[in-house]
DNA sequence: TCCTTGTTACCACATATGTAGTAACAGTTA
DNA sequence: TAACTGTTACTACATATGTGGTAACAAGGA
């Protein structure tokens, strides 16, 4: 049951729930701008296909509208993304973060907390597999 | 003219392209691993659509075969590549990071590299802006 | 209870992609 | 030149995805 992999409509969903916990079709498309509001019928075949995936689940239902949850954590199906995107660049992710900084994403400032992270975990590590 | 979306497959047929430069359909074919090699069809196919993409072109005739060559650089396909994927995050590269360390695919090193780097932007932009 | 309205269930369809078969043809070689 | 062999040019087909229509149904109000 490795996460499944989602496409870009059905992340969008996805977000939606993450972001407002359970809710019904209807709640998930009035989400959506305006502008890029896809049909309703759009998002109800997608919430099904995200079903079928086991991405999200019915919780209840209110009146005649089922309500839906997240089955994934926002986490787990970024994880899912982030690897298979580091796989098309032969699992390397220094060239990334060079364009990354080419499109101006990465700040000094971001990079210094990463630095930071790293060497809390470092830190954790040694202390982790203290030699006695 | 933006560089044009490349799937998976096309991709790895570029990545090819890249490496060897100037290659027939069989060269490229043969540069996939045994394991996973596609049908000679297969690339063929994928190469017409990457030429209707304009992404790879043929630049002569060797016997019957034709030669193609990319027509769109690494560094420009991969910029549309990592684009679309910060998109998927709202344009954020910070989250992405995140990722990365967690997969153990970031080391201080590379965050160093990437700190250095933009160290020299930064300074290079300073002496650009010179306020005279 | 009957009608109105929002939902659900299904279906349809276009595009992108991975995958591959087949027929026809061009080069090479005996 | 005639047979062989490798290429091309087309076609086919399954799956994933974005997009949305339609019919039937259920819940609540008049």
């Amino acid at each position: 049951m490795p996460p499944p992999k989602l496409s870009k409509l059905e992340l969008k969903i996805m977000e939606a729930l993450w972001e407002s916990g359970p809710c019904s079709i209807r709640e998930i498309q009035e989400r959506f701008p305006q502008r890029s509001r896809p049909a309703y019928t759009t998002v109800q075949t997608t919430v099904s296909r995200l079903e079928a995936k086991k991405a999200v689940g019915r919780v209840k239902k209110i009146g005649g509208a089922h309500i839906y949850d997240a089955l994934v954590s926002r986490d787990t199906a970024q994880r899912r993304l982030v690897d298979d995107f580091l796989a098309l660049f032969g699992g390397r992710a220094q060239p990334i973060m060079a364009h990354f900084v080419r499109a101006g994403k990465l700040t000094l400032d971001d990079v210094q907390r990463v630095e930071q992270h790293l060497r809390e975990l470092a830190a954790k590590a040694e202390k982790g597999s203290g030699k006695p």
